[in-house]
DNA sequence: GATGAATGAGACTTCATTCAT
DNA sequence: TATGAATGAAGTCTCATTCAT
């Protein structure tokens, strides 16, 4: 009866969340109007308003469907590798989200353009900690098994999350300062640097 | 003659880029007008056109302005305190910066809003490198000077600066993680894992 | 059977009704929307077309139904206070119209609001002259009754009725040209000087 | 130099005023659009946002051109006919405003579709008691002169004016209750009810 | 060079109405 | 009957850019 409803209804909500990251990936956001979006979506103008207040709470509906994905992929890959050294564990989860990462240059120019509302990483918050899905609490919990010792860990892993991801993108996206095959070494390098700040002694 | 000319222009153009500075720092950039600026500056909107192309030719001048001046201020100080250890140094002139942008957010959140178009980076590109103050060039000497030795230099001062200007952000703006001033000890601390990296052995 | 069904629809066209009302009367009618009406009567949109044309079909419907109320009202009042002297029986009557809108505010702005389309004279037509309580034949009997005489009663009655709606709704609601309390007096005067013209010599 | 930008502007002003005059006079304002208005006047749709707020901006300045003009002619048409008393006076001054109405039906209908908005009663005070023509006190100044009393003049001529207005429209344009010049001796009738109440004992 | 009135494309949003369920 | 998701026309308003003065 009403599955027939609801079946259409979700459709139509991917339909939108699927154009516009499209169109966000490929343009700034402020230029995508919603009459592109619902253009690309082949669906009725009044009919966006139905399932978003404006463009920037579709957006955010975005941002979390996106980074979550990313996120999950990446853990899935690393849950497989069962991977025992602290260090070489989290270098091998950041990795993988590199390696996704660069290779869906889609997302990485959407998350970094998301970046420009402050709207980021309010949302990312909320997906990091997510019941279903708490980073946090795992590289917490991993730190304490493994012997290490960080004086305030979510901090740790905040200052390294931030620069990961805004040091990757010039680099995946303009080879800059280095292309990216390259950087990653480096980066990678840097990261280690700071973990290791916490090793057993 | 001509040099009161050149004076009223050079009046009419620093109008206009005081005016933009202090609207692009407290509201999105997209919703500033041309017709703001204007206004702000007192000047008729024809002749923004005789400055700049577009608004985002204007953004890109007030890029380079505003950074140049405050990595000059804060290489100043380091100037007139002669740090030896280069450790040391570095962290005593990232300290700097951080506490210029900490004590005027305006300039923090202009530069961080310019983030958002991308522009900054590769504007940035040409801070750092330019000819009357070469900052890579400085800490290159530096390095070699202190008998530390890194693979890439610049590539490690890239993700330093990219991870402080990042990371301090969120903190100072939105005391997310934490307050800035019980964040920037671990984001200094960062800072000198990196380095710490390169230290001779 | 039957009967639940019929008292359903009458229930449904009541609530349709109550919420138009009030929201007429709190805004202007060409602000309020279909979607108004229906979510604050907790009805479905699609509903709304099975009991009106439109919102206009809808304000008629209201009109009659609200300015009926008023009238009847003021008439039983009237009744009860057996009152013989013509002039007086005018005056008593005409002012519990305006007691009734003086306390009824949402009442008298409705009817104000209705003005505006027209709409009202057309419909008050109908309810002065409807079967069960024709006024227009009332005052007539009355003026027969008293010895009064006037070339034209209801032209008389109209030109009264006109002059006392119109004049009253800007002092209740705007205390202009004065406070109604003030106001009062001065119209009924007016009343009464019209009225008087008529008296037996 | 100047002047023929001014003149431009006047041009543009006026063009605006005429084109929505004839617009507000044929259809409900709410139905008429600022891209009605634009159309029939040859203007671009930005250039209106240039003169006016909206389109009840325009609207208030259109109800006190167009009240002003009726007024001042029906007034000179009176000062032209040397007529001493008072009564009589009045009297003429109103029928010359009804015969420019009746003459002039554009004029008055769109003078009660105003009404609508509760912004004619607004705008009509300050162009009764405008400092060049002020209406209110040459009133009190007949009624001083021709030895009449009334407790409240001011009163006593919006009450008349309100009747009159009110009452006039139905008959003019619906021919309800009777065809204007059928309709009109009553009227003036009434007045003069109303004005004789004031009258020397 | 400087001005600011004028332009008109296009963005956002609302809403009466339809129609499949 | 009743529902409410979907539609898309139409409205308001903004703003970068031009150009006559």
């Amino acid at each position: 009866m009403k599955s027939k409803v609801l079946e259409n209804k979700k459709r139509k909500l991917d339909q939108l969340l699927d154009s516009a990251f499209e169109l966000f990936s490929s343009q700034d956001i402020q230029n995508v109007s919603i009459s592109d979006i619902v253009k690309q979506a082949g669906i009725a103008k009044g009919t966006f308003y139905l399932y978003f207040k404006d463009k920037y709470d579709l957006q955010k509906a975005l941002i979390k469907r996106e980074s979550r994905r990313v996120f999950e992929e990446a853990y899935q890959i690393y849950l497989e590798n069962d991977i025992r050294d602290f260090e070489d564990g989290v270098i091998f989860l950041i990795n993988q989200v590199l390696i996704i990462l660069e290779n869906n240059s889609i997302i990485l120019r959407f998350i970094h353009k998301s970046l420009s509302w402050g709207v980021f990483d309010s949302e990312l918050k909320d997906v990091l900690r997510d019941d279903s899905f708490n980073l946090v609490e795992l590289f917490k919990q991993d730190i304490e098994k493994s012997g290490y010792h960080f004086d305030n860990p979510e901090i740790t892993l905040f200052i390294i999350l931030d620069m990961v991801g805004s040091a990757c993108y010039s680099s995946i996206m303009d080879d800059y300062p280095l292309p990216f095959n390259e950087f990653k070494p480096y980066l990678l390098n840097a990261v280690r640097s700071i973990l290791h700040e916490g090793a057993p002694k």
